[in-house]
DNA sequence: TCGCCGCATGGAC
DNA sequence: AGTCCATGCGGCG
């Protein structure tokens, strides 16, 4: 239930200009109105509206009728009520939903309409969301998503509840969609693909990379190729030689649940909308990366996820890239690097399941010497040794400052170790931390001035605390508070993390939220409030400018065209919006028609995201 | 005095 | 309560 407050009520009329009743039994929501909310009809109306038999009824004698291409059914196309039952074809002509089914295409069908509308095409479930909508459903953009893979390489959505569903059953309705999308925390889409190792054919050649005097190590990604990695009940991986073959399931699959914990399976959002296929944007920062339990190693399925590797396929490919060679990557796990691992010390301390599922066994504590080469090829090597620990064991990489500065590394940075084959070789990968520039993004916020890694701090702490006076030392202590990234306050960091990102995704799926209908008002002491019997819809995100009349003015791109409309400042639109839905001016209700002047640099503002709605 | 080594401690889970 | 792990810190060369 959704509840605004309002000004005021008033009487219904039946939208059918052949009704006009003001009395019935019970209103019905009809279609989506351009200026939002639903049409509402009498009980009589909305039945047939239901019933997908409105137009027969009301307009039969109206102009607009045109046959399916395929089955001949007539097909009013001339009312919104009717938009939803066809599609138009490329080849000119409709094709009603039926044939369209048959056909294998994938009409599009909006939240309002959804559980009406006989749909289908399988291996692939949604979740509500306007980009599904925008830029899935359309039948241009489904493909290069998938294109490939392997069948069961699909790529699928799933809810991020956990509750994933197949366009080709019947859609959910539009209140069973709305406690779906109310009850998670989040409306995010979750990106998943099979495979756990990267083919990489490229050239085969002396393994000896040429290295720069001065090899850079830019961070490997904030670019994904929009399928990500992630699912660890896979038993499919593709090879290096591109051969799809099975893969042995761990004893403990990650099960699906684990999979469905947001934080790990769900990828942002764009703050631009941007489809799943571009939405890796590097203005936006937004990030497909999607944690992946690793394909190989002892004990595997026992690590945390927080050390699942996260590479996007673009940081394998650039790895393979750098590293040149004919070569797969499997990516092990990652670490972010606390203050210790980063610092002079030169000690990494690893996981202990990451250590004991991919390092040599060792029965010493003085261990043994592993050769890691990083991404430009570098050969180093390190002491992996384990301090007795409580009882354990505590592992550690000792000799990695020299490394760490090479690529100049840092704490809170991630280190990202793979395993390339051929020669079963570590390679170890770094990834920048993403620069925070909201304060309240940071782990700990206190001062925000302070670098992540500050080496001269520990000596500042270690040296001169016992002549500072209390106040030095509270600030120190926050500093030290501050630096601590990736350490204990690790665990502090991720809730944060999780936090903003909640908070973030709200912040976008408020963006797109529409009152359902029209409310009823009802008094709650002496205060109107609209109370809605559905929750909010989605609606598809605007821009909006000003005129030279400081008049304002709503931008909306036609989905089919991309072409940016003009709209009246108040107008909500709903998720699916195209040329031809342009009512209000009917100039430009067609995809044919050219944008209007200036409409083009929408665009560019749209890419930086000071899009409005 | 400094830096390294190895273990101990304690917070988080 | 047990385990993990970041980091403190004492000992030693």
């Amino acid at each position: 239930m959704m509840m605004t407050s309002s000004g005021g009520g008033g009487g219904r009329v039946c939208v059918n200009g052949l009704c006009g009743t003001t009395t019935t039994s019970q209103w019905k929501r009809g279609w989506a109105m351009k200026v939002g909310g639903f049409a509402s009809l009498c009980y009589s109306c909305g039945t047939a509206f239901d019933n997908l038999r409105y137009c027969e009824r009301f307009h039969l004698n109206e102009a607009g009728w045109r046959e399916c291409k395929f089955c001949e059914k007539p097909i009013h196309c001339g009312c919104i009520v009717s938009k939803y039952l066809y599609e138009c074809l490329d080849s000119g002509g409709i094709s009603c939903m039926r044939c369209t089914r048959a056909k294998g295409t994938k009409p599009f069908s909006p939240p309002s309409l959804a559980n009406k509308i006989p749909n289908g095409y399988s291996r692939f479930s949604g979740s509500w969301h306007p980009s599904v909508f925008t830029n899935r459903m359309n039948n241009s953009t489904l493909t290069p998503l998938t294109e490939g893979l392997d069948k069961s390489q699909h790529a699928c959505l799933v809810s991020s509840i956990g509750q994933p569903f197949r366009l080709d059953e019947e859609l959910p309705s539009y209140k069973e969609f709305g406690a779906r999308s109310s009850s998670s925390n989040d409306i995010n889409l979750s990106l998943r693909s099979i495979p756990t190792q990267l083919s990489l054919p490229t050239i085969l050649d002396n393994n000896k990379p040429s290295l720069g005097s001065q090899p850079m190590y830019e961070p490997v990604y904030q670019q994904s190729l929009g399928v990500s990695f992630g699912n660890e009940s896979s038993s499919v991986v593709p090879t290096s030689n591109g051969v799809v073959e099975g893969n042995v399931v761990p004893e403990k699959v990650p099960s699906v649940k684990q999979e469905q914990k947001p934080r790990q399976m769900v990828p942002k959002i764009s703050k631009s909308g941007a489809s799943i296929r571009s939405q890796s944007n590097k203005e936006t920062g937004s990030d497909n990366r999607v944690a992946r339990p690793p394909g190989e190693g002892r004990g595997r399925s026992q690590l945390l996820p927080r050390y699942w590797p996260r590479m996007t396929d673009q940081e394998l490919l650039q790895i393979s890239g750098d590293l040149n060679f004919d070569c797969t990557i499997t990516p092990l796990f990652e670490k972010v690097l606390s203050a210790s691992d980063a610092g002079r010390i030169g000690r990494l301390v690893l996981p202990k399941a990451c250590a004991e599922a991919y390092f040599p066994v060792i029965n010493t504590s003085e261990g043994v010497p592993v050769k890691v080469r990083d991404v430009k090829g570098k050969e180093w090597t390190f002491q992996f040794r384990y301090w007795p620990n409580n009882n354990s064991r505590m592992y550690v990489l000792e000799g990695v400052y020299s490394c760490m500065q090479h690529m100049q590394m840092e704490a809170g940075d991630t280190a990202i170790f793979s395993r390339l084959n051929p020669g079963d070789k570590l390679v170890l990968g770094c990834r920048k931390a993403i620069v925070a520039t909201d304060a309240s993004a940071l782990p700990n916020p206190v001062n925000g001035d302070l670098p992540a890694s500050d080496p001269v701090l520990p000596k500042i702490m270690d040296k001169g605390t016992s002549k500072l006076d209390s106040e030095q030392k509270s600030v120190i202590q926050e500093k030290k508070k501050t630096r601590n990234i990736g350490s204990k306050s690790k665990r502090l960091h991720m809730h944060s993390e999780d936090a903003m990102e909640l908070k973030f995704t709200w912040e976008e799926a408020q963006e797109f939220l529409r009152p359902p209908s029209e409310p009823t008002v009802v008094m709650i002491e002496n205060c109107e409030l609209e109370e809605y019997d559905e929750p909010p819809v989605f609606g598809k995100k605007t821009m909006f400018t000003t005129n030279a009349s400081r008049l304002q003015e709503q931008w909306v791109q036609c989905d089919s065209c991309s072409k940016w409309r003009k709209l009246p400042s108040d107008a909500l639109i709903p998720s699916k919006w195209t040329c031809y839905d342009n009512v209000s001016d009917p100039n430009r209700c067609s995809c044919s028609t050219p944008e209007e002047r200036g409409a083009a640099d929408l665009e560019q503002i749209s890419k930086r995201g000071k899009g409005t709605i």
